[in-house]
DNA sequence: TCTATATACAAAATTTTCTTAGGTATAATA
DNA sequence: TATTATACCTAAGAAAATTTTGTATATAGA
């Protein structure tokens, strides 16, 4: 399972789209909904995603809560005002980026 | 146009696909290429283009061939047998990671 | 003729980003 | 009681691209 490679440069853009289907998620959740959607295809590492997710945080990107939940800690993070914003400008250029994608290996452009 | 970024690690399988359609390429005309095909909205600096082309040659994917043109030199880069292969394989597995991508992004799944 | 642009290659230093490996801790299951 | 799942995190290193710089020829325009 190599496609771990392409991922790179694409994960902050792919956290910021699931935080903009959710709401509020945890770090955790986030690694296993991306292995849920691929099907354990595509696999975020969390030395991968905890410093990407820290990094937003810093940028006033995403805000956190903390929760305690059947004893465990929890780390909610979830999109700022602002960060919606830069949510979307990034989500639709990795969508562009896609679409280039597909010309240069000569896959049929998504449909719709 | 910051789909830059979203390029890591995706350099040498468009490499490897554009050599698959091609049979021989040079550096300067891969960069074209992908300029043609994605109407300007991707391009390949040199600076990342020709270490990867050195590192491909390097494990025996490439072969090069010299031509001097209207006075100018130009390397040729093409696959070698073992070089198709790879070329396949990386091709494949990034055409998995665009349709993982397009699941995570909520795009309709490419035709055909 | 001089200058800028296009063509064509490449190396070196830097930065970004991920991987690998490790650490802490609780709950549930076998 | 030992393992797995849950849940957070950091640090060292490697990998990969960017930026910067350099070389050189051809062509077009002023």
């Amino acid at each position: 399972m190599q496609q771990q490679t392409y991922l790179k440069g694409c994960l902050s853009a792919i956290v910021l789209q699931l935080l903009q289907d959710n709401k509020r998620m945890y770090g955790y959740e986030i690694t296993q909904r991306v292995r849920e959607i691929t099907a354990g295809e595509l696999q975020l590492t969390e030395g991968a995603l905890y410093p990407t997710l820290h990094k937003l945080e810093a940028e006033g990107v995403l805000t956190t809560e903390n929760a305690l939940v059947d004893g465990r800690n929890r780390k909610y993070y979830k999109l700022t005002e602002n960060g919606h914003q830069q949510a979307q400008s990034a989500v639709s250029e990795l969508a562009d980026f896609v679409s280039n994608l597909q010309k240069i290996l000569h896959l049929k452009p998504s449909i719709g």
